[in-house]
DNA sequence: AGAACATAGGAACCGCCGTTCCGTTTGTCA
DNA sequence: TGACAAACGGAACGGCGGTTCCTATGTTCT
């Protein structure tokens, strides 16, 4: 998806699209180790591929770092839309919540983009963000129609939960000890989201 | 306090103490206000002292910054300290986490220290780390026996939540929009402090 | 096959920032 | 007040890492 047929752009030629994607998959993996300072000589090396090379494929390390955002919202998304098809109202909403956790302590991107992407990285994910608020609302509303949903909760709030826990994650993998006790803190959050 | 006074140290010149004091005052403020990234000219620029003058002080970025978390882990467990005088066992646990929040609201380096500080900054904040721990835990003791928290937190779990909550303000503020939209997050996770 | 153009590679460049170094200034004490 | 050590200032250093640039290598189309 996305990656080349532009508009009025001729298609990549093979061995460029490959790579494209090698850097792309290889920056996934080492910012999801190293977060933000990951460095552009690491991912090349790992994609096989030379520095120049991924400079031609993504004019910035933000650009790179834009279009991982990109995927990270895309994947949320795609969860908040498989969800809308359980049955309880409360499960949907807190059953994407917590799989969407459980993905996020294995993911350093996913854990900092909120608040540690450049500004121009954030941008290029906006759409995808946008997509993802839409979908992640009919749940929230469902569970509003349905009563088991605190009042006053909306799906703005879920982004800077979503954030919060993740820098709890940090935290607690930094410091090496106690590495779930970021289970209990969503619980204790998702027993505050009932209606009171 | 801690500042000079060391065992067989002799006693700084005057000076010398004044611009120490400057040092960390500018280095409180732009910490504050640009977290980690914050560059050592500009706390100097802001000390109106020079650059080998900090380095004078403080051997290190981190050694500064160590200093600097030290100082903001002593003013949490005075906090603590303070709220044991509420009568209210509840009121006075949750009182400190909301006192707590609100400052944390003005200053990048608490908001961030926790995940964000080097390794050596945060073992030079360990022992008042530690301090904040002990009073902090008197009073989730008073809660457990007056029967009105829940029973699976203990204090272990205040340091990841506050540092998530200020990650999420971190969030809604680079956004610019519902910048306090993290009072809904807290209440709802105070809510879920009750006992089921 | 071979011209023509896209793409790859990676050494070199450049700016940024923490840190060092040393000549100068200032406080202290006799 | 003079001498001496302590402290200061800030230009210069060094390394790191994002980005550029130019040559080499493929690919595609006739």
């Amino acid at each position: 998806m996305s990656a080349t047929v532009g508009s009025g752009e001729r298609p990549l030629r093979a061995d460029a699209r490959r790579n494209r994607e090698r850097i792309v998959a290889a920056a996934s993996a080492v910012f999801a180790q190293h977060g933000s300072v990951a460095q552009i000589d690491e991912i090349a090396a790992r994609a096989e591929v030379g520095v120049g090379t991924v400079y031609r494929h993504f004019p910035t390390k933000d650009a790179l770092m834009g279009e991982l955002v990109r995927q990270k919202f895309e994947r949320l998304r795609d969860r908040a839309i498989r969800f809308q098809e359980v049955a309880d109202p409360w499960e949907a909403l807190a059953g994407m919540l917590r799989e969407s956790a459980e993905e996020m302590e294995h993911d350093q991107t996913q854990r900092r983009m909120m608040w540690e992407a450049s500004p121009a990285a954030v941008e290029i994910g906006a759409p995808a963000r946008q997509e993802l608020q839409r979908e992640g609302g009919k749940l929230v509303a469902r569970a509003h129609e349905a009563g088991v949903l605190r009042r006053d909760f909306t799906v703005e709030h879920i982004g800077p939960f979503m954030c919060g826990l993740g820098s709890a994650m940090e935290m607690l993998q930094s410091r090496g000890e106690r590495t779930d006790d970021w289970r209990k803190l969503l619980e204790v959050f998702l027993d505050g989201l009932r209606p009171r």
